[in-house]
DNA sequence: TCTCAAAGTGAGTGTATACTCACTCACTTA
DNA sequence: TAAGTGAGTGAGTATACACTCACTTTGAGA
């Protein structure tokens, strides 16, 4: 595996903004935390303060506004988690050619899911956002997703002409996968009654190894 | 396909209860629009009165509070949609041996999506509710994920024994055809760029019959 | 020890909005 | 036609909450 811990993204961000106080790291922890908890529209300020050991003025020192404060958060998240999680690889790893489909599903995303596990609440204050303002979700989602087809784009033409993968169409193929992750993704963030996480973890790539493998029932019906 | 209309419940439903009104009608219907364009909390009873041509009061006269409203509109979509979406299948269907796989996702999964089509709105309301609110959330799902891996489970081991789908427990199976589903719900929901819907739903199904046809990666690794 | 700037404070303000209530009006029944 | 009923109305009320500002505290540098 021995991939860069991707976690530090967050943590880096964060602390990257000039100076922050220790106050005004509480707030923001403490407007992630609510954020996620009870929704962004059912925190108010004085929640945030009072979690955060803060008095309401303080929130309001470096935050113009309550918005402003979720654009905090939410800025990092969009800057690097989401790229992360949707589409960056490193050049390596682009360069590589994959010896099995096991080992391409493998090493897509055992890290992602990992990290996406290690930043639960972010996810679900972005999926809020997401829900509701469909203009930020089309300018988030326009950044994202050709630079998602493009760059697996590249590694799934590799594959296919390699015949490790169905010769599906791209856009096809990168919804079906993704799919099983947001579906696995979606008993994490919601804490579904989820059995043994390991298990789930192995099916997944099993799942998604069984759909890419090249088989004789591929052909696209009802067309 | 032939099956009988399931779209149907949600008329009916809201207008069995008593006599409702056409101004309450329009509330409710106001309501049900403005509540899946811009979420419950980001609107006011003013705009679902100004929404409707009736006055605030008059949404008040029927509905004690905000609230009630919401769940005046979510009762039905409790009782009926999901579990139709979920688990409900007919007797008949239960009973009958599918003679193809194919035959089976397909059965299964057209008259689904086709009713999810035609319940955007309701399924976007739901959703939002079952995002934060947790405890509806677990009361609406021990009602249903019983029921849905009894009936379910009940085709499925029936496929088992006649050999004509894989050997994996049911609860992972479901997992992975539902992800599926609600990948390609969660299109039609946030109304992302979904080039052609026909082929999509096309593609829904081979990839529901490849995940599911018995083959020799079957086993899942990493145990 | 004093000075100054920045961080922190919390009582106070304006506004949005959920909800109420005294009233009107359309309609039915006697 | 008179009385009664209940749906509909909208100005009014109480409250919660985002945001402000005059003031206090902290701590680094002289």
């Amino acid at each position: 595996m021995e991939r860069p811990r991707i976690r530090d993204y967050f943590q880096q961000d964060l602390s990257q903004n000039e100076t922050i106080t220790p106050k005004q790291r509480a707030i923001l922890q403490a407007s992630l935390d609510l954020f996620a908890e009870k929704g962004f529209d059912q925190t108010s300020t004085s929640d945030i303060a009072q979690r955060a050991g803060a008095a309401e003025g303080t929130v309001y020192r470096r935050y113009k506004t309550k918005a402003a404060l979720r654009d905090a958060i939410l800025a990092p998240i969009a800057a690097h988690i989401v790229p992360i999680l949707a589409s960056d690889f490193s050049e390596d790893e682009l360069r590589q050619r994959y010896p099995s489909l096991q080992a391409f599903v493998t090493a897509i995303f055992t890290d992602r899911v990992a990290f996406a596990k290690a930043n639960v609440k972010e996810l679900k204050v972005i999926f809020e956002m997401a829900a509701f303002d469909t203009e930020r979700r089309e300018q988030i989602l326009s950044q994202i997703a050709p630079k998602m087809v493009k760059q697996m784009g590249s590694v799934i033409n590799q594959l296919k002409a390699d015949h490790l993968i169905v010769d599906w169409p791209n856009d096809l193929i990168l919804q079906s996968l993704l799919s099983q992750l947001f579906g696995y993704l979606a008993r994490l963030i919601l804490e579904l009654p989820g059995t043994e996480i390991e298990r789930e973890q192995a099916y997944l790539i099993t799942v998604m190894t069984k759909i890419l493998t090249p088989g004789e029932h591929d052909q696209i019906t009802g067309q």
